[in-house]
RNA sequence: GCCGAAGUAGCUCAGGGGUAGAGCAGCUCACUCGUAAUGAGCAGGUCAGGGGUUCAAAUCCCCUCUUCGGCUCCA
């Protein structure tokens, strides 16, 4: 008997029967040996200790992503054993791998303190410098309750896997042990533990059995592991990188926003510089509306309660949304989380013919959504923001082109931004929903469409459309590889059914139009936080709030310096004189750190010839440059997107 | 909302039952300077708020508020 391997360069090799993956892999070679944290045949993972199957071998090596996944699933391990250790009467419950980390859930009777977390770690470390084996073996589902029978969480996890058979492994479940530690785990896991070369506990924290709050709350310690120390304190080093972008930081510390106290949580103030570029982007919204053929509508921030009943907003959408106003002797009023239900309104203003579709209706409305008090993050999580709201009627037959023409909008505003790299969900029809099949088919099809169109990876979320229609959601990828989700296109076949809005065909029937729901930005402050964390403060010069900041060498350069402002605002740039008492060092630093992209020094020179010292975000200083030359060279920096000749 | 952590000057932080500290920022003065911090002086605080213990609380205890991290990622 023997096994057959077919390896990633299309060799194919021969094994006896019984061959384990480290055995594959040394006959490969030894470095790869060393590296091989597990092997995968015909894409299923076994641990490098396990006979093989016959099929397409590839070797997973400790410094890809899925052999992490491996290192971490086998540190979460460690960590359960070492509190399980620790802690006499405890128990555990799940302990995932996770993106960068890994986490597990115990129950200790209490929460973790960071002295325990501190001893947790040392407990590692002998568990890792004891180098056990991982041992793998098989169990009944009955065998693995008597196994487990003192820790509940394992025990509904046994009896759930019994229900819906998972890997296909029928009746049998697999298990892991090192040393006197035992763990249901479908693997694979490290060879042993002193595999495990660097990790480090981050944090303690609550989590719901299950995700769920009806749930008893467990405590969570979330930890972090790599292949090599190295890797590890890059990765550290990242996460103080992205801490020196948050925009909760920046946002106060470049004067664009703040967030007071006495505000009051989930709120925001725009100062004059974010201000400035809220401006910049509200018009270049507006702009791109324009010319993508929507019409403006203003709506107020309330409205009856009624008019939400009729929405459905109240049944669906209550906990999300402010208590009652009463006014006018008991008559309820709402305020608005939305805008949808205004701009169907202004729809159903007057009749509406068949000529008249496409209808296009935009807003920057200021909304209020009642966020739950521990979910509230900066401007990436506000209860009072501006949504950039559009609602777009139209018929049947307009879907396709409406769709195609919604996503290139979203792209187009994206681009501007400067993102470059995008990933789109699209999400189908849910179990329950609402309109009729042909309109689900047809909708799908036609965001499928678009999405091929528009040349953008995306993956379907089978069934997680909202139960009125399905959507396309489009992330992107931020400069430090992060994920948000923005923009979102969503077909509605629910509200125009609710209000019954219609108009009237080319025979003079009546029929129901189709609405699409259309969020470019999202929210104006969410959008406006990902922006400034994308470009970490450093704004490019079409959204910078300050172009250029001009800095006189000495107090009797100081008309010279405002007169070259002067001429810089004439010419359409946002410029600003220094003209405190500090040295040049001192104002270039200020300049400098506020992340103003052009500086302009002049001195005795450039007063006796009319010129500048320039200097841009990038590149080096030039002396004696023309004060015409460097208005150019700023105007031509600091062209609006789409506006470029 | 729940679990955990934190709240001292505008910012970053030290102090830890006995008169409230530093650096930066601010103000004043001197300096007038050519590409990332000139020097000196001054001012700045109900130590988040409230209650308690104590001769004495920023410090110890309790409550509240706010901020931060986490609460889908299925053995």
């Amino acid at each position: 008997m023997s096994i057959h391997l077919l390896y990633p360069d299309g060799s194919s090799h021969s094994f006896e029967d019984g061959t384990t993956g480290l055995e594959v892999a040394e006959s490969i070679g030894s470095r790869l040996a060393k590296a091989a944290v597990a092997v995968s045949v015909d894409g299923a993972e076994y641990d490098l200790s396990r006979a093989l199957p016959s099929g397409s071998l590839s070797v997973i090596t400790d410094s890809t992503e899925a052999g992490r996944h491996i290192i971490r699933h086998s540190a979460a391990h460690i960590m359960a054993q070492a509190v399980l250790g620790l802690y006499p009467g405890s128990t555990f419950a799940i302990g995932p791998a996770i993106e960068n980390g890994f986490y597990y859930d115990f129950d200790i009777g209490r929460g973790f303190t960071p002295d325990d977390i501190e001893a947790i770690e040392a407990r590692m470390a002998e568990i890792v410098a004891a180098d056990q084996p991982f041992e793998r073996f098989e169990l009944t589902p009955d065998e693995a309750l008597e196994v487990f029978a003192d820790h509940k969480f394992k025990v509904e996890i046994v009896k759930s896997v019994d229900d819906s058979e998972v890997d296909g492994s029928s009746g049998v479940i697999s298990a892991y042990r090192n040393d006197a530690f035992v763990d249901l785990c479908r693997g694979p896991h490290l060879p042993s533990t002193g595999r495990l070369k660097a990790f480090k506990l981050t944090r303690a924290a609550g989590a719901y059995w299950r995700g769920d709050e009806n749930n008893p709350q467990l405590a969570r310690i979330y930890g972090t592991a790599w292949e090599s120390k190295k890797a590890l304190e890059e990765y550290l080093h990242r996460l103080e990188e992205a801490e020196l972008r948050d925009h909760r930081k920046l946002g106060p510390e470049l004067d664009l926003f703040s967030s007071p106290p006495e505000l009051g949580s989930g709120l925001v103030l725009w100062h004059p510089k974010g201000g400035v570029i809220r401006k910049i982007m509200e018009d270049h919204s507006r702009r791109l509306h324009e010319r993508f053929g929507f019409d403006f509508v203003f709506s107020p921030h309330l409205a009856k309660a009624d008019l939400w009943e009729t929405s459905g907003h109240l049944s669906f959408y209550a906990e999300n949304m402010y208590p009652g106003i009463e006014m006018d002797g008991g008559q309820e009023y709402r305020v608005k989380p939305m805008s949808c239900p205004m701009h169907v309104l202004i729809y159903r203003s007057r009749g509406r013919s068949y000529r008249d579709l496409p209808i296009r209706l935009s807003e920057l409305a200021a909304v209020y959504r009642n966020e739950r008090s521990g979910v509230i993050h900066g401007m990436m999580r506000a209860r009072g923001f501006t949504q950039d709201d559009s609602h777009t009627f139209c018929r049947r037959d307009q879907v396709d082109d409406e769709l195609a023409m919604h996503l290139d909008f979203v792209l187009t505003w994206l681009r501007d931004f400067g993102f470059t790299e995008f990933e789109a969900d699209l999400s189908t029809q849910p179990e329950k929903s609402v309109g009729d099949q042909e309109l689900w088919t047809i909708a799908e099809r036609s965001l499928e469409d678009a999405l091929k169109l528009a040349d953008i990876p995306y993956r379907i979320a089978e069934g997680d459309g909202a139960f009125y229609g399905p959507k396309i959601d489009v992330h992107i990828k931020d400069a430090i590889g992060r994920r948000w989700q923005m923009s979102t296109i969503q077909v509605d076949f629910a509200l125009p059914e609710n209000f019954g809005i219609d108009y009237v065909d080319a025979e003079n029937q009546r029929q129901r139009p189709v609405m699409i729901h259309s969020a470019k930005a999202g929210s104006i402050e969410r959008f406006f936080g990902v922006l400034l964390e994308h470009y970490a403060g450093a704004f490019p010069m079409w959204l910078a709030p300050v172009q250029a900041e001009v800095i006189p060498v000495a107090d009797r350069h100081n008309d010279y310096a405002e007169a070259v402002v002067g001429h810089f605002k004439s010419m359409g740039l946002r410029a600003e004189a220094d003209l405190a008492d500090a040295t040049v060092g001192e104002k270039i630093r200020r300049a400098m750190t506020s992340k103003i992209p052009a500086v302009v020094v002049v001195g005795d020179d450039d007063v006796a010839n009319g010129t500048v010292g320039f200097r841009m975000r990038g590149l080096d200083e030039e002396r004696g440059v023309g004060l015409a030359d460097a208005t150019d060279r700023l105007t031509s920096a600091a062209v609006l997107p789409g506006e470029e000749t």
